[in-house]
DNA sequence: GTCTGAGCTGGTAGCGCTGTCAACGTTCCT
DNA sequence: AGGAACGTTGACAGCGCTACCAGCTCAGAC
């Protein structure tokens, strides 16, 4: 007490290098470098600012410093459980790092990202993260004009702005339809909603599956762009069968679909994988849980943002990673909804594909 | 082309000023409140702006100014469900607003909430919000000191610090029991996960209605600290039985356990609800589209979030809302998973029954 | 004993913006 | 006509921190 303090009350670098009886230049340095100091100053520095109970002032930081510690994160949804697995692991990562998470949310619309990239890289952040390869020719020659590291996350493709961590879901999306050939089926229906670019990768791969299969026909594909939802996989399975009674097996782009699709044949009691088989997308924690388990393409989520944090702190602080491409891949991995039930096939829950692209 | 600029390249506030012809500080007045100008040198600064693409730097004015333009949002979780429509409605709210959001996770701990409240609070936010009403003394004290508007969320108690919305899990667990017991149940399990504060008064009623009735007994309550999940639901329910095979109803404190018992149901040919009834808490949308549909108690979590961030905005701006104090209620569901089959009882999927505190 | 360079420390000068307050022009009243 | 009141504008002085560079000390080489 009676110490002096600037007007809001708050302790300032000044008066902790007072305290500590060095000048205010070698205290900001004990908080960005502490090495830089001698071993005595450092301690005094450390326990005045303990002792004061100093917290940087991070506006004064950015302003001088002409960067901030800002990590600025662009995702299409908040709702989708994919993101939020995502995210977790950026958050995890970013944890015990200086970086804090500047979050937004591009509602799936191109235009909103390139609007939020301009908002964003005003700030100057210290790294960027953006979901996808597509975006605005505006937008892509902003993130290249950009003097931070980038990282793009949820998929792979062939001109990365910086570093780039994802998988290939059109690959992911043929190892799913490989798998229910490998079952028997023939007559493979496609669900799939929203139908973002990524969604849309995966409806690439199945059609270039059955086509080369010679099995594909367009009236085997329900989309729409409407989001996602356990009950909307229940009403485009509904379409699909008006469609197509014949089929004999689904694959859903995603799981919410899948689980959708599974309450649907219990209604319309039709066994599963008996007379329809069911295959999932990105392995949610429910699908090993339901009755029966259902099969599902895994995706490493998590882990995709967790690197990719990591991967872009490193950068940051000037360690750029060996490997700037990384591809995550995917396992299919078999459970009873897709098994055929024949005297020779494999016990179910056991079973994976993967693959990874290159 | 030609006009200077500072090192950095971006386009600063005087810039603007001199190509439209003013001084700095009155296109400072424009960005912040633009009806203090005359009409005509409002356009001249609109399009001086626009013209060289002018954004603000925010940590310049965050210093100048010695507020910033954040609202700081605390939770325990990213993963869990009914956070990521609490965020989205915050997200949605904060979105056109000058305001952005800084979102830190606390894990489920006070400890960590106190640590993120002392870095939040040193950064000047403009508003905060954080969940529930468990603090540390020590969070507490910072709490009521802060100089910005609070909203505490998801629950309501006695002593608000500012502002407060949600509703009480102790009436709502009450009232998801009394709905049980019009159904016949009599021997109803409690299956709970995390046991975070909120699920503790989720427990907490259902004890008090059992009670109530004479009819509890310890050994229905099956109960950890593990996280939730679907998965977790069978296994709890599956503690349950071996414990007290003859119960009639499960109460879950989520959704993704009681999806969890109806798998698990389903696995041992339990039939739901003749033999068992269930009935969970969120009213997750995949509840209405389960085989049978299941019951839960619905809150209001996305309208929390959106009317969180919109009231501490108008207090932020100086308009504090008239009611600080709001419950947002709870909607018992009564769908199949709870009816009782006989011939008096009500009509699947239409009933349902309110709570709002006071 | 001098010189060199490494290691450490401090002084100065802003970063880009806004708070404060004074000054100006205009309108309207007495 | 004089003055008050209002609306509008600008000058000045920082906000708290760090970049830059100069200067100091001391060890080791000669």
């Amino acid at each position: 007490m009676g110490r002096k303090r600037t007007k809001s009350g708050k302790i300032r670098l000044a008066e902790v290098a007072e305290l500590a009886g060095v000048s205010p230049i070698t205290a900001s340095r004990f908080f960005r470098n502490p090495e830089a100091l001698s071993v005595a100053k450092r301690a005094r520095v450390e326990s005045a600012a303990r002792e004061l109970g100093y917290v940087p002032n991070l506006a004064a930081r950015a302003l001088a410093s002409q960067r901030t510690e800002v990590i600025a994160v662009l995702i299409p949804s908040l709702t989708n459980n994919v993101f939020s697995d995502v995210l977790r692991g950026i958050y995890d990562a970013s944890e015990g790092s200086r970086y804090s998470i500047q979050l937004s949310n591009t509602r799936y619309s191109i235009l909103q990202e390139e609007k939020l990239l301009r908002l964003f890289l005003a700030q100057k952040p210290a790294g960027l993260i953006v979901t996808g390869i597509d975006q605005t020719t505006e937008s892509r020659a902003m993130l290249e004009a950009a003097d931070c590291p980038i990282v793009q996350i949820m998929e792979l493709g062939p001109a990365p702005v910086d570093m780039m961590i994802g998988f290939s879901h059109y690959d992911a999306a043929r190892a799913a339809i490989a798998h229910l050939f490998a079952q028997g089926c023939r007559r493979v229906g496609f669900v799939g909603a929203r139908m973002d670019p990524r969604v849309q990768r995966r409806l690439d791969g199945y059609v270039a599956a059955m086509k080369d299969a010679g099995l594909f026909d367009q009236r085997l594909v329900v989309t729409t762009a409407t989001p996602t939802s356990v009950t909307l996989g229940g009403t485009l399975f509904a379409d699909l069968l008006a469609r197509e009674p014949n089929i004999d097996a689904v694959f859903c782009a995603n799981d919410d679909l899948a689980l959708g699709v599974l309450f649907e044949c219990r209604r319309r009691e039709i066994t599963v994988p008996d007379q329809i088989a069911i295959i999932g997308f990105n392995d949610l924690e429910f699908m090993a849980s339901a009755v029966p388990t259902l099969t599902s393409v895994r995706t490493n989520r998590y882990e995709m943002g967790r690197t990719a944090a990591t991967m872009l702190i490193e950068a940051i602080e000037g360690r750029r990673p060996e490997q700037p491409v990384l591809d995550l891949g995917f396992k299919v991995i078999e459970r009873q909804s897709s098994l055929a039930q024949r005297a020779d096939s494999q016990p179910a829950l056991s079973g994976m594909v993967a693959g990874r692209t290159k």
